[in-house]
DNA sequence: CGCTGTCTTGAAAGGACTCAACGCCGGTGG
DNA sequence: CCACCGGCGTTGAGTCCTTTCAAGACAGCG
């Protein structure tokens, strides 16, 4: 199988040889998770990076009393915690939704590539980037958008996002997040979480069992979701020189 | 005036002189923009970083239907526009609050670094890192808590950052961010927000007038807010090699 | 002194929450 | 092979936080 994060990071433009080789070499080491397990944990200092290989993870932010706030959802191919290279300790923890192949990434490697590769290091930092124009995009969904709107606006989100690894169907995918879960992340409690996914359902926008997502509308999802795809700069050109 | 961004990298750990010549030079050029002026644009690809001098600023994200979410704030020696280097279109504009001094960086120059100066391309790599974070923490705050402790958590952090720059005396410092403003940063009505203002000064643990907020009950005003500043990670020290 | 942006107040309406109970289904173990 | 169990989804009713609309007060500025 070939490196989901060369294929992420050549989305923005080819990479050399010896970068991909480079890539290759610190993305070795693998481990995987069971579904629900805690890949890392909040307040930890991890001297690692968890890039997930396969399966669908989350990232946890639990406030002083407890309350959970879900601040990222990651697809094959994203760094769930890149940003805890540089930021210690990792203010959200990562845990997987699914089972999860991730690969370690020491924090030492991802240091000697800032200091030879300066275009990989450019594409790194890209990725944490795009995880922050993915974060203000909730902001304004969690913010000054309805519940319904926001699931209609993640539902686009994560779609795009599955498609360019292939994940998606006929608008149709694997969606194994729980409705908990999906009001963990756009403030909602469980109980409204349903509400909203039967009323867009009785729209005739999605049909949902089994895990598995369809979208019967795609243009009025992305209405209804007021969803613009610019935000995740899916193949945005990255300069190399 | 010793530059503002040298003073805020080196929170983290001390620059080389070379460094600090590269940066003094590349934040040579600047402006002025008056209160509620546009800095940059949103959609807009400047070919520069905007690096807050003096004044404050926030930015912007207009959504479809023209509602705005405020989705940061930002002090003397924050970037607010950093992510501007690496990704575009900007998908939050810039505007300025009050009156303020901006350096304008020139992509160029940031490319140059990141091929030079590995220890300055961490450092701006960290600035953004926390600018990640700022945005996790208000996910957290705009999905998980009420409009209160929203407004307790945000005069927490802003009084910790204008602290670190020396902007607070006895707790007390200038606030030029309307009720308005707040609304569209924290996700409720101006409204509401006037009167949420009134019953933190009902609790006794603020007082504000004249555009200046006066944090009466520091201990208390935290704990409403579950406030814990390690996200803003302020003097966390970056490694040098 | 009047204008305009900002703050304040009141009342009614609505979106979302809490609590509590029930249904569904796949997995486990006897 | 079937009963039990736990996780997840669904439903109903009452409550509460927050919004909307509308109007008035206040303050700085030209």
């Amino acid at each position: 199988m070939s490196q989901p994060l060369i294929r992420r990071l050549e989305r923005h433009g080819p990479l050399t040889v010896q970068e991909k080789e480079v890539i290759q070499e610190i993305t070795s080491r693998t481990t995987v998770f069971g579904p629900r397990e805690e890949i890392v944990a909040q307040g930890s200092r991890p001297n690692y990076s968890s890039l997930i290989v396969e399966g669908l993870a989350a990232r946890n932010n639990y406030s002083l009393d407890g309350r959970r706030q879900i601040t990222a959802f990651h697809v094959p191919g994203d760094f769930a915690d890149l940003h805890s290279f540089l930021l210690q300790p990792i203010d959200d923890g990562v845990a997987a939704l699914t089972s999860c192949t991730v690969a370690m990434v020491a924090h030492s490697d991802l240091k000697e590539i800032t200091k030879s590769y300066p275009y990989l290091t450019r594409a790194l930092w890209h990725c944490t980037l795009i995880d922050a124009a993915v974060h203000r995009a909730w902001l304004t969904a969690l913010g000054r958008m309805e519940a319904l709107e926001r699931l209609a606006h993640f539902f686009c989100e994560l779609r795009d996002r599955l498609d360019t690894i292939g994940m998606v169907q006929d608008n149709s995918f694997d969606l194994p997040i729980t409705q908990e879960d999906l009001g963990d992340a756009f403030g909602i409690s469980t109980v409204h979480v349903n509400r909203v996914l039967q009323e867009l359902r009785a729209e005739g926008l999605i049909t949902s069992r089994n895990r598995t997502l369809i979208i019967n509308d795609w243009e009025r999802l992305q209405s209804v979701g007021q969803y613009n795809p610019e935000y995740l700069h899916v193949h945005q050109p990255l300069e190399r020189d």
